[in-house]
DNA sequence: GCCAGTTATACCAATAGTGAACCAATACAA
DNA sequence: TTGTATTGGTTCACTATTGGTATAACTGGC
């Protein structure tokens, strides 16, 4: 089958306020800056952004709206924000091992049942999410589009309890302790390697060869299940 | 592939609003641009897809009916679509088959998972309901004991995922649409035969036998498929 | 020719972002 | 205590961007 041709989706524009408070957002999460910590001034921000004064503190009313950070006039901007406090969101007290076995429970079966019940129009998704993970070479958008490509894939079982499993599996990869690694683990390397076993499975789901689909799946997950108790 | 067509259908010409409505749609459905995110604007989804301002507008306008989207202007336009909102209940629309289809999926090595990571505390539990399981001669406490036996083995995995992972299961097991055929299934004998299988898993657990464990999970779930499928 | 959909252009109004100035509260050191 | 530097708070006019609207021209199928 042919690469779809079709034109690419932009994607959205970032520097806005929103998306700075976005940032700054997940840079609390991360822990990049813990509870009491004192913000960068708004002039420093506005500086590291790119973007002036105004904007900044847009992007702060909007975490100081939703209680993260508060803030004192000739004092500065502080994060209040304990994670202990933080609603019991299972991507927060799921460890990446716990993941991976998780994905080694899920996955294997999964796409025996997507190569059962996947439509040509599914396996053309998938074919146009592969080609996105492929030409993306930075992690950042590697990540994005590994997640769209699995969840086509779990789209494609037409199961949907399996596409609501792995929806919060997706969730769980999203979160921050992946964000973190994310950059250490995602060498070029690995990224070729990762693209190999997704263009083998994308073909076996292609010609309908569950067994081989099951076992593309297993070995990846296992082999980055070692790499993971390895490091 | 049949005779060309001479009926003028009337689906639209590539690159025509409908169809890049439809785009849009599937871009949003698959995560692509997530809920709140903002999209592009206007001129600039012009320019991606090579077609006018008019018809990208048409195109939006499309969307904002549906409520995928909401505009305001000098703002941009906003996704306004959240995956869990459309899918108040997961029980009402999965079916008996597709079921069993994750839970062929899942529980193999979840119980492979519960071999290594239980405790005698676990077993103990495990234990304590099976007692309770096979005491239980109608259908109603049956499926109640049931439920909390598997439960139990998938909380004994330690694993915060898979525990979350098989309380969906359980909860899509305790919806209405089971309750109509419980009756019917659950004859004396079928949970005679239920419990033999029961009390060999726990006693695969006790000894720490996964691959045991887990193949009389799999044939037991298949054994349950056959019935549901030759019914 | 008619018609519906697309194209192209121009302009409007709403909103966001810029850059600068100045004020008030705080922190810190002389 | 005092002075100074830094911080957030406020206001201002200005620019850029965004969606909203209107209009005229073009296109292809009927």
């Amino acid at each position: 089958m042919g690469p779809a041709r079709t034109t690419p989706l932009p994607l959205p524009r970032a520097g806005t306020a929103a998306a700075i408070a976005t940032r700054l957002r997940t840079a609390i999460a991360d822990g990049i800056y813990v509870d009491g910590e004192r913000l960068p001034a708004e002039r420093a921000l506005a500086d590291a952004f790119s973007c002036s004064r105004t904007t900044i503190r847009a992007a702060l009313h909007l975490l100081c709206d939703s209680n993260l950070v508060s803030r004192r006039a000739g004092s500065g901007t502080f994060v209040t924000f304990s994670h202990d406090a933080e609603n019991p969101d299972i991507a927060e007290i799921t460890s990446p091992l716990e993941l991976i076995d998780v994905r080694i429970a899920v996955e294997p079966h999964m796409v025996r049942l997507a190569t059962v019940h996947a439509t040509m129009r599914d396996l053309g998704r998938i074919g146009i999410a592969l080609d996105a993970l492929e030409s993306s070479g930075e992690p950042e958008s590697f990540t994005r589009q590994d997640r769209i490509f699995h969840q086509s894939i779990a789209d494609a079982t037409h199961n949907p309890l399996m596409c609501s499993f792995y929806r919060r599996i997706n969730h769980v990869r999203g979160h921050r302790q992946w964000n973190a690694m994310k950059d250490k683990v995602l060498t070029g390397q690995a990224m070729d390697s990762y693209n190999h076993d997704h263009r083998q499975l994308f073909e076996a789901l292609a010609v309908r060869d569950a067994d081989r689909a099951a076992d593309i799946v297993l070995s990846h997950l296992q082999t980055a299940r070692l790499h993971l108790v390895a490091t």
